[in-house]
DNA sequence: CGGAAAATGTGGAACGTTCCACTTCCGGCG
DNA sequence: CGCCGGAAGTGGAACGTTCCACATTTTCCG
């Protein structure tokens, strides 16, 4: 190799130097580095990978970039992955099923060493062979694949968190706007209906079918309010679809919270932001993260070979969206437009 | 190599077989394949890009998984780079100089053949280095590095089209709220500026410090309506500064667009969600990927050797933040409170 | 002071491909 | 019939590393 003759030494001194390992004389260290930066001299990956056999590289593959979900969890997967020596490099299909499986072909052709999915549409069997294949775990989808581990959090009692604040806040009927066949969506609506059980509620469950959308929340609201007693909170598959509920409340002149509560699930940046200022459900980003790459190394290094799923606990957000409710306020929606900022207030939460 | 073995035939056409090339007879294409599928064998990228040194891998550089402008901007990225038959890979840095680095290190390490630096936080030296070594494009932040391609969006127009806006609306006390350092945030400065002459408003120019995050937006406007005439229209230097500054008129009971007309940059879902509905400038996303794309295979097909810097036109996108201004409705603060519905037709918007 | 052990360095095989030069086989043509 | 050319297939070099076995020099210790 050039570096090697230009600093007069063996390519297998280059190597140790460049790699910083072994016994190197202070004089030739410094020589080779020398030649190195002179020449702009950077190891190939490809060639190291080839003779080592790994590649020290952990994939990610993304759905969806658009959802601002993902980028915390990222940030858990990257600080995880540097923490055990790995590096990452991420790959993204747009919710797109060719381009996703040409992303995860590039990975595999790539030998990343394992694998994480995140949320991925990828079909099935597809995840299948890839965790025959090597390590996988799959984020916020859930499987029943031997050899694939997951990681999601637990929507059942993310839900159960919403609607307990909702009814110790003094709430009776409350709806649920559902996502659909979203990820997790099934498991929020259990834990919908599981949670207003445990209250006593039962009889007053009301799902609405919705999806992860903001047009999703506004068609079940629409639902809701068409008929049947109008629900005093409504509780939103998601972010997303709360906005929409909270869209189409507006356009029927209820307010928030006022007449209606809305508690939505994600804790998106949309959330946080004040003209929305919802209460939700937030899930532990970072810790899936970390949580994933955990399971990935775990297989890595040969600890475990029986499969597992990591259930990661949510926690509620509390912001303005939700209050307990009126009183009696019975049949009368479409009065609206006066400032009821200070409704408020109107008894305390009985928490 | 194994396939080979089992196939009965030489590792060179097994080599032929899975590349698709060369005459090979349908029986032995047959068998190669069927070994092949039975064993899961996948070529080896790593002894590949070896021999044949590339690796037909363009690597992204994503500063910030958070910002959700970057995922149409990768989405454009994709769309070209398959058209051109190259394959990407992400790396991102979390705007973190460090993990930044080694990112930047890896798709280097990996050969990628050219890099899409989306708006980094690198130093420049970095960049350039880079950029000596491989054709290399930067996105959202502009170089004067000779060998570093760039595509930016207009910002100095983009302003221009937020301030035309409001200018022909009726307004001429137009502040805007900085960004402060960040990329862009000079260009768009200066295109308030000139625009605001242009409409012989000079006289009438007022910048708020700010930076590019709701704090930023609240600040900015705290400091114009703390001293001075109240501007009736305010241009922030992007979503989430209009956002904090929506926040910060809400704080003072001041309406809007009845009271203040507000606009964004850079068209964020945000901008679209109902409750906040805000006029804001928009960039073409996908467009910028696909022309940073178009950049990089120009200089791998050795069609340019002279650097580029790609300008593309942002549009104005009118939602409800802005109208005509209230005829000479001065010193009228902190009386809002009641319903202002209607206040928002108050004369046609004359554009 | 002799020899063992440590420190320092080297050459060559191997990793899994692609590519090139080459061979073999066969049909067709003058 | 002899030859040519194309189709089909092969063997081995090369890509740029790492690793191993080994060689040489230096240091240390009794």
């Amino acid at each position: 190799m050039d570096v090697a003759r230009r600093a007069g030494v063996s390519k297998s001194l280059v190597s140790l130097v460049m790699r910083g390992v072994g016994n190197v004389s202070e004089e030739k260290r410094r020589r080779v580095l020398d030649v190195a930066a002179r020449l702009g001299y950077r190891p190939n990956a490809a060639a190291r990978s080839l003779v080592r056999r790994r590649t020290g590289l952990l994939g990610v593959l993304l759905s969806d970039l658009h959802n601002p979900f993902f980028a915390e969890v990222i940030d858990g997967i990257q600080a995880e992955a540097a923490a055990q020596g790995y590096r990452t490099i991420l790959g993204t299909g747009d919710r797109e099923e060719r381009s996703e499986a040409r992303a995860l072909e590039t990975m595999l052709e790539l030998r990343t060493e394992g694998l994480i999915l995140a949320s991925p549409v990828l079909p099935m069997r597809t995840i299948a062979a890839a965790g025959a294949e090597l390590p996988t775990v799959l984020v916020a989808r859930r499987s029943s694949l031997a050899d694939v581990d997951s990681v999601t959090n637990d929507d059942v009692a993310g839900a159960g968190l919403a609607v307990e604040h909702l009814a110790s806040l003094g709430h009776r009927r409350v709806a649920h706007v559902d996502g659909g066949r979203g990820a997790g969506a099934l498991e929020r609506r259990r834990g919908y209906v599981r949670a207003m059980e445990r209250r006593g509620l039962g009889a007053l469950v009301r799902v609405a079918p919705g999806s992860y959308t903001e047009d999703g929340g506004r068609d079940g609201t629409a639902a809701l309010l068409a008929r049947g007693p109008r629900p005093t909170a409504i509780f939103a598959a998601n972010d997303l679809a709360a906005i929409g509920v909270l869209s189409a409340l507006a356009d029927r002149g209820l307010r928030v919270p006022e007449d209606v509560s809305v508690v939505g699930y994600d804790n998106t940046a949309l959330a946080a932001v004040r003209q929305v200022n919802l209460t939700t459900v937030d899930q532990p980003r970072p810790e899936i993260g970390r949580r994933a790459v955990s399971l990935l190394v775990e297989r890595l290094h040969g600890r475990r070979r029986t499969t597992r799923h990591v259930l990661v606990a949510p926690t509620l957000v509390v912001r303005g969206t939700t209050a307990p409710p009126r009183r009696r306020a019975r049949g009368r929606s479409r009065t609206a437009a006066s400032d009821g900022r200070a409704a408020r207030r109107n008894g305390p939460p009985q928490v």
